[in-house]
DNA sequence: CAGTGCATCTCGATC
DNA sequence: GATCGAGGTGCACTG
């Protein structure tokens, strides 16, 4: 393992090492005294400052100050980063298309920069995702209700995949939204566009009236406006999270 | 500017150094070999690897690999951070409530070390916003269409509140809803919402037959489900966006 | 490439 | 504190 690290580098010399990074492609760590413009989807500018940032050798560049979680600029991976001394300063820009879009910073001082090569060591194991629910009421579904028959996960539909399809214990169709984390009316908005996709395929192809698709919201819990729109439409909730046991 | 670095330290180091720097109030960045484990929403596990650590004063906490904007893992502000040296290895452990969740990041190596004070400058001016098309819109009414006037922004109601309320040529109630880039069929339905709303509003103070509520979709552009959607409604479409000039 | 939906989304405003 | 909607959302996945 090999870090570079330079402290009050001259412009000329963090030129160099910031080239010799991007040439090794290095993960780049850099403190400094900075303004910073972007132009692509929108459009910023932001005074001098001292802040951290990250160039990584994906492309992705983070421009950090002392508060957030969010970098208060950025580039997307996919990005080139290229570095130039100009009218003494040393200017960072990292650029890409579709869309265009150009970050620069403009360092009149860097403090310190430290490259390192960093690679593989990517794989997360993340539980308690959409998808362990998914898991979860496939394996008990009478924890739906009782006598819940799934038939189909991600099934088609003109609005999209459904998260869950089945029938119920009286055999009517059934389509079941689930969502990881208590939810407000949008939810309730999709799973009705995918109940009402449902019922205009199967009205149809059976030529008769459609039949009663029910809709179903598995989440920890709902907003008031979400119960309304549930109550609006006749759907039902069941409270389910992705972890718990029973 | 004081910038502490140090670099390959030992773990008893690294420690002193990181709890100057959260005494300090620094932002840290910390290049080294470790595992990761996340317990909170959900939770994860990240096995050994080099990574970029921050260490913010107001409690963030990011983990970075060499690819992707996003930490790989990551801690909200508010979080505290604390470390200690146990078992032959350095551990910081950032930590929060409401919810409940920790972040705890394992070091058997610490390569680099920096540490530097960072406060202010992190006033961004942002321009191409939402806001910025309403600011266009409320200027040049006519855009959205001849003999709009707009009433109110932001205007109350049971489903929340509305980007632009105003009346049309005929003096028809108009709701406008307002999006920076291209949108899908979720941007109808908060549409919808508004206007279901607005109509029922009407209906009950006037007591007769609810008006013709229109709704007006304000964006660059509508991708083909939202066109049939905006279709099935009765509702428009106005091609515009934040910045350009006509 | 665009479209769609999840995310430990984050963040700010508002109630 | 909870709710709601914007975001330069990012991101994976599908057609």
């Amino acid at each position: 393992m090999t870090v570079t690290s330079v402290h009050d580098p001259s412009h000329r010399e963090a030129l160099w090492e910031l080239e010799d990074a991007f040439e090794r492609g290095d993960l780049v760590s850099l403190f400094g005294r900075c303004t910073v413009s972007y132009e692509g989807r929108a459009a910023s500018d932001l005074g001098a400052g001292d802040r951290l940032v990250v160039l990584k050798p994906d492309g992705a560049a983070l421009v950090h100050t002392d508060e957030g979680r969010q970098p208060v600029n950025w580039q997307p991976p996919g990005s080139e980063h290229r570095a130039a001394v100009r009218e003494g300063r040393l200017r960072v820009r990292s650029t890409r298309s579709n869309p265009d879009e150009t970050l620069t910073i403009s360092f009149d001082r860097v403090h310190q920069l430290s490259a390192m090569a960093v690679t593989g060591g990517r794989n997360l194991t993340l539980h308690g995702s959409e998808e362990d629910l998914r898991t979860r009421v496939l394996e008990r579904p009478d924890l739906v209700e009782p006598g819940f028959e799934p038939r189909e996960t991600e099934r088609p539909s003109s609005a999209g995949p459904m998260d869950v399809f089945g029938v119920d214990a009286d055999g009517n169709p059934v389509v079941v939204e689930l969502k990881r984390r208590r939810v407000g009316p949008d939810a309730v908005g999709q799973l009705a566009r995918y109940v009402r996709a449902l019922e205009e395929e199967l009205g149809a192809v059976g030529g008769d009236a459609s039949p009663a698709v029910r809709g179903i919201l598995v989440a920890p819990s709902v907003t008031d406006r979400a119960a309304d729109r549930l109550a609006d439409r006749g759907f039902d909730h069941v409270a389910l999270d992705p972890t718990s046991e029973e």
